[in-house]
DNA sequence: CTGTTAGCGCTTTCAG
DNA sequence: CTGAAAGCGCTAACAG
């Protein structure tokens, strides 16, 4: 009876170690590991009397970081984004992704560590134990990181992130999921078409979108979007985004419907960019007669947003200037992300298998873990699948 | 020239430590050690053979695992959740929270560990390594975790989680807020309100709030916001959501609209639940006359939603059956979170400074970090403000 | 079946 | 200003 481990808890003695439970119980630390991880065998009462001592004494398992610098290996797996925490969760999709990857890795596997802001300071995903790393949603802002998860000699997985070396891929097949959704535009007899993107890098600039900044855009997933509909629509004009939400989904959409996207880039219509403002149906009434061609109907029939959030951010800018969706406009998101009552609409838009890719991602975590020596594999791609909702209609011409 | 760490990256050679760069540079461990870490003095000459060593053979940086076992820290921090991850960050609150408490710890400060599920698995806080935890919406289904770490004699900070023994609180005046908002219908004349509740614990159960449920509640904010509304209307029904969505809102508001609500609670106007099946409006026409009393007019005027999410749900699931908001019914939320285009409506409710809690979460957590002796500090208040928005009317008898 | 021994990679006294 | 040595708490070989 000479400790105190039996007085009221949490007191100020230092933590219960192994090598306390082996000597209560009389034993060697050793016989006690292999007791408490059942990683051994051990005869019936030795079992007990260790499992009694640090019962009675209250220990609280191996401190994790001593097994973690022994075993090599520390449990945590490092989820690294570009943007701030809020920024990069905020849309549902990412969520969802998350969801899969905490389901991927199963249910005793490896916790998950957040590392926001990696394209602003590099260094965080030094400071910290984790045993791999997934980028998700990243542009080239994280190639510093990445070379310092390289010398880390970290498993790399990217979730929609920009291709690199030993970097396993789990991607989703933008350009083709937004070319069918501009297609599916184009057959509805649509010629006049917006683009919303989202932001280009990692910078969150919004404004227009011109050529030169289209042809630098680094995030992967909004370079991709915008490829597709490259295809069928080369010139349609467009306004970057400031983020994936609602909020600049309606910004964007207000500059659009605007007819503020002349700032460089291709107009409505074939209007050349000869200083000629072109006037939205609702801004100012007059104004529309000044073009250098034929009937300049500025306005844009329809609308591609690259998420759904931003979508929904369009349709509300839309009506709040009268026109009906998709009567008077055509909507399109890109996501699928469950709208769950955020609109009274039925959005026309790409799914994408989110918790799938999540999940993907979480394996090939495992799969690292258990042969670091295997290369990267192949990449993983996903498809996206039309939903088509009622947020788009044939062009009336 | 003997080793061949000048060979290309992303080799198997395993990783670069310190006594690889301490030999190279031909000074000892602790000499590089100190160099490396700005911690201690070292000749202009010495520093610069080290760094040079170090970039030479691309040294990632002392292994965390080692320093978080030498230093008896990690740099971590654990965010404990009941629910799921999903589950847990689907409302922007919670996000707001995590958000505010990321820049609590500040920039060069701890990482976030995310322990989701806690309630159904407690051991896996057993299993990670961290020097800290924060509950965050935690009910009752948390104290067996909250005991394992306190055999960690690790410091836990509860945001709005239950009260215990060695938890530092971080709280929200919810009866308070709940009382005002209740207040507020009493003065526009509302007499007959309905609640739509969060979970009532772990369980997500939704159905009829009866009085021995209500009794039983262990969610903090649930049972907190409870009390509020119960000082004003003491009989009110209500139903309980299965979460904080859209759409379990959308269900509960129909139930109650429906007038399912008679299940053994109290129903509207005093009608004892005398197996009369009290019919809402909208729903069959006929049988509103079997009553036992007075003018049986069972639909509520108002509805008091426990979150802005479910509030939303509320007032779609009103519009669907022909009521207008807030002429035919007055709907509040609760929380504030800007509600970024997600409705019309410019929502009733009490805001909350979810941010700011976040916040004093990561500041308690410093705190607890710096001086591990130190007591839990005193409970911190946070309260809410009245938003009169456009959802709440007079009611009209 | 159990004990002994040797580290994992790093930081931190303490001497020189 | 620098080096030698100790050890954080645990597990994994290897003996007994």
């Amino acid at each position: 009876m000479s400790d105190s481990a039996t007085g009221g808890p949490g007191g100020r003695d230092p933590r219960i170690r192994l090598s306390d439970v082996a000597a209560r119980a009389g034993v060697s630390n050793s016989t006690a590991s292999l007791v408490l991880n059942g990683s051994g065998p051990a005869s019936a009462s030795t079992r007990q009397r260790v499992l009694d001592a640090a019962a009675k004494l209250g220990y609280a398992g191996p401190d994790p970081r001593a097994r973690g610098l022994r075993q090599g290996r520390s449990g945590i797996v490092a989820v690294v984004t570009e943007d701030a925490l809020g920024d990069a969760f905020r849309d549902p999709i990412n969520l969802a992704q998350l969801d899969g990857l905490a389901d991927g890795l199963g249910d005793g596997g490896p916790s998950l560590l957040i590392i926001p802001g990696a394209a602003d300071d590099p260094a965080r995903v030094s400071s910290s134990p984790f045993d791999a790393a997934v980028l998700v949603g990243c542009g080239v802002g994280i190639l510093d990181t990445l070379e310092l998860l390289r010398r880390r000699r970290v498993p790399v997985i990217g979730l929609e992130a920009p291709h690199a070396d030993g970097v396993a891929a789990i991607d989703l097949d933008n350009v083709e999921g937004a070319r069918a959704l501009a297609e599916h535009l184009r057959e509805l007899g649509h010629h006049r078409v917006g683009i919303v993107t989202l932001p280009l890098g990692s910078r969150r600039t919004s404004g227009p979108l011109t050529p030169g900044l289209e042809a630098a855009a680094t995030a992967p997933s909004t370079r991709e979007r915008l490829d597709g509909v490259r295809q069928v629509f080369p010139d349609a004009p467009g306004w970057i985004a400031s983020a994936s939400s609602i909020a600049a989904g309606y910004e964007a959409a207000a500059a659009l419907l605007d007819g503020r996207a002349d700032d460089g880039s291709v107009g409505f219509a074939g209007v050349e960019s000869s200083g000629v403002r072109v006037v939205g149906a609702e801004s100012s009434g007059a104004g529309a007669g000044a073009g250098s061609g034929s009937a300049v109907s500025a306005r844009p029939t329809a609308i591609l947003a690259q998420s759904d959030l931003i979508a929904i951010g369009v349709i509300r800018a839309a009506e709040e200037r009268g026109l009906r969706v998709p009567d008077d406009l055509s909507v399109t998101g890109f996501d699928g992300i469950r709208v769950d009552g955020l609109t009274d609409h039925d959005l026309t838009t790409m799914v994408q298998p989110a918790r799938a890719k999540g999940e993907a991602a979480g394996r090939a975590v495992l799969a690292a873990l258990a042969d670091p020596d295997a290369p990267a594999p192949d990449p993983v791609l996903f498809r996206t699948t039309l939903h088509r909702g009622a947020t788009t209609a044939r062009a009336r011409v």
